[in-house]
DNA sequence: GCGACAG
DNA sequence: ATCTTGTCGC
């Protein structure tokens, strides 16, 4: 698995690019099932710009016990600049190459960012699904340009996350007390289906354990690089 | 025109 | 994303 060699590099060629793939986007299916032997992973990416230098992460849990099974990593050079609502373009290639490195393909793939919600309805996580074909899932920290009502305190509580009067996801509250995280589907899954999973990951801390696991991950991949390359 | 803006 | 110590609170 990798990313074309025809890689926009330019924001009327990401733009085109998501215009070409958004319909290429299933809103819809099952959530993984919870057994021993079902594999979700996580992916991150942390960079140095100092030296335009990323590094990806993708960890393979148990679904069932939230253990880690496997870990891969991918270093590179930035292959675009971060731009609000071309995000995929940046992190992607790297994600993609990590994700290529597992001895075992995920039931899920969960995204550090958006999915459908997005000003085009093509953030991080459905690209990623798209690309790779895997079903997969955002959950990101920030509500970015979306508006949303505040949740129950209670976790597992939620409210619709709103873009132009359309539902694009869920705020949804992992722990008690705590901000929500904002749930959006990415690719060939439910919305429902996706805040299940968000909840099933999120026992103990407000982000998934898939994310905090790749985001450890990516930044120790990226410190030794770093410091491998003098 | 200006501000806001996933990571 | 990243720069960054201690501190308040369960």
């Amino acid at each position: 698995m990798s990313v074309p060699s025809d890689w926009p590099s330019t924001e009327r060629e990401a733009l085109a690019e998501q215009q070409r793939l958004r319909p290429m986007v299933a809103a819809d299916g099952p959530a993984p099932d919870r057994v021993a032997g079902t594999l979700v992973a996580g992916v991150d990416v942390a960079y140095d710009d100092e030296r335009d230098v990323v590094a990806a992460a993708a960890v393979l849990l148990d679904y069932a016990t939230l253990e880690v099974v496997e870990e891969a990593t991918a270093v590179g050079q930035v292959a675009f600049p971060y731009l609000p609502g071309l995000l995929a373009f940046r992190e992607v290639p790297a994600v993609v190459e990590a994700l290529g490195r597992l001895s075992a393909e995920p039931a899920l793939v969960v995204c550090d960012g958006y999915g459908v919600a997005h000003p085009r309805r093509l953030g991080l996580a459905s690209h990623l699904g798209v690309l790779t074909g895997l079903p997969t899932i955002g959950v990101a920290k920030t509500p970015f340009t979306f508006t949303y009502r505040a949740p129950g305190a209670e976790r597992g509580a939620w409210e619709p996350l709103v873009d132009a009067g359309e539902i694009v996801g869920r705020a949804v509250r992992t722990r008690e007390g705590v901000k929500p995280v904002f749930v959006s589907v990415g690719h060939r899954i439910g919305l429902a289906e996706a805040t299940e999973v968000t909840l099933a990951l999120t026992p103990h801390y407000r982000l998934p354990e898939t994310t905090r696991r790749a985001d450890s991950l990516c930044r120790r991949a990226l410190a030794e690089a770093v410091s491998a390359a003098g």
